[in-house]
DNA sequence: GAGGCCCACTTGTTCGGACAAGTGAACCCT
DNA sequence: AGGGTTCACTTGTCCGAACAAGTGGGCCTC
């Protein structure tokens, strides 16, 4: 948090969770932001791009910013662990190994960890539970470049994440999630404490490093009522005005 | 289109897209673009903005940038009614009324459309299909000042969205998207043709002005397989480098 | 050969300036 | 009162420059 522009962008969150500025107030305009913390316009307009991204406050040309809400809900925008997820929301996150086993790699696993046909991956079955109840079961395959490392961890490790950064400096980078709804199965339902057939939210992930190399894939298996997922939207460069059935040509010089 | 910055992002895409740069492959550096382009360095790092943002590309201080994939999948990132989605992906929506009620406001509805305790709201219960399947049951309540021009729609209208912004020049500008799994309950089931129990995806969602006055809330529930909703993500600023476990203190002068 | 050091290159941050484009309110005229 | 115009203000776009910070590969030393 060293970057001016990212101290600004908190100073203004806290000022609007702190009720400095209700829901729906107008912000201070970028020069006045500007001259205030000592800054060029650019820098303040890259803190409230911040802001905007994540949904607090919405953006107009010719207008001032408008604040939209006071967020605390945990979204996707930070990629985080599980475990680093739950210790932000200020409870406790427990895991523990099931199932784990090496096996060759399906048509499903090839084209998610782009591997070659026929290479060896390894499969590890979790629950993972919030505050003592049970809340996930996650089905993780790791290509067999990371696999030596993901078995040598103890079966009751509470973040993989964090663990395999420790070992060997690895980086979950970048992760994209498909979203669905799924019943749950014998084996899920036995896991999670709840009835076959039970609806369950089901995430699937692939997570690369840096460079794009693919690290893992899962099939998380959420539990509803527990977790919930959130995200922030805004319309972006639609140029959509006032009225649209006012067909005013522009005018002509 | 018109600004350069979204002209140079756009003819990346595309060349991500038809594989001039493949995936892991590298990107040319900023220098380069600006030169190829004519345009400030500056220009160049909106443009390179935009592709982070939507996961295609991703970027490290001092490393070039790696292209990680060429999506074409929908995602949250557009705002988009359901009918303007289908239309992108080349399906045919519908959309018919079932049941149109005015109502007084329960407590979930003042908290979430921010009324007084007591006004009135406008609740509709849809069904929408793609393609003829029918596909998901939304729930939406109005505030009053847009029931009169919802209830003067078509029963069979297929975009309410665009229909408000023809009719009064509303815009959908922001929304905040909550999403778990439920059961399907007796009317859902009739309605979607599942049996009871079945799981839906269900999507809760506050829609804005731009001003951030709340237009409408909506309870979406989706029979899975035939959408699924995909996110982006990607570790901010974390300054996670190489390794860990060689804690090298900053080199002093 | 292994390890450490250095250096060219690349991205990140910030400045100050200029103009374009859109908004909203005050103002004027009918 | 209603409708249109004008105008100060605000955000969006773009430039050119400079320095900081991090990467990766080559080089040298041991």
């Amino acid at each position: 948090m060293s970057a001016r522009h990212e101290e600004i962008a908190e100073a203004l969150r806290q000022a609007i969770d702190g009720g400095v500025y209700a829901v729906g107030a107008l912000l201070p305009s970028e020069s006045e932001l500007a001259a205030r913390y000592g800054v060029a316009r650019g820098t303040v307009r890259q803190a409230v791009a911040a802001l905007t991204a994540e949904g607090r406050v919405g953006s107009r040309q010719g207008a001032r910013r408008v604040v939209l809400g006071n967020h605390r809900s945990q979204s996707f925008a930070e990629l985080r662990s599980f475990a680093q997820w739950a210790q932000s929301m200020g409870r406790t996150a427990t895991g523990r190994v099931i199932e784990q086993f090496r096996r060759p790699a399906d048509d499903e696993d090839v084209l998610r960890l782009q591997l070659e046909p026929g290479a060896e991956v390894l499969q590890v079955l979790r629950v993972r539970g919030l505050d003592g109840e049970r809340v996930l079961v996650e089905r993780n395959v790791y290509p067999a470049w990371v696999a030596d490392t993901v078995e040598r961890l103890p079966r009751d490790c509470k973040s993989v994440v964090q663990a395999l950064y420790d070992e060997v400096g690895l980086v979950f980078a970048y992760g994209e999630h498909v979203i669905d709804a799924v019943a749950a199965g014998t084996r899920d339902a036995e896991l999670l404490g709840m009835r076959r057939g039970a609806p369950l939210l089901r995430i699937r992930r692939v997570t690369t490093t840096h460079a794009g190399r693919p690290i893992e894939w899962s099939d998380d298996r959420y539990r509803p009522g527990s977790v919930t997922f959130a995200i922030h939207n805004s319309i972006g460069s639609n140029p959509l005005s006032r009225r649209a059935a006012t067909d005013d040509p522009p005018r002509e010089l």
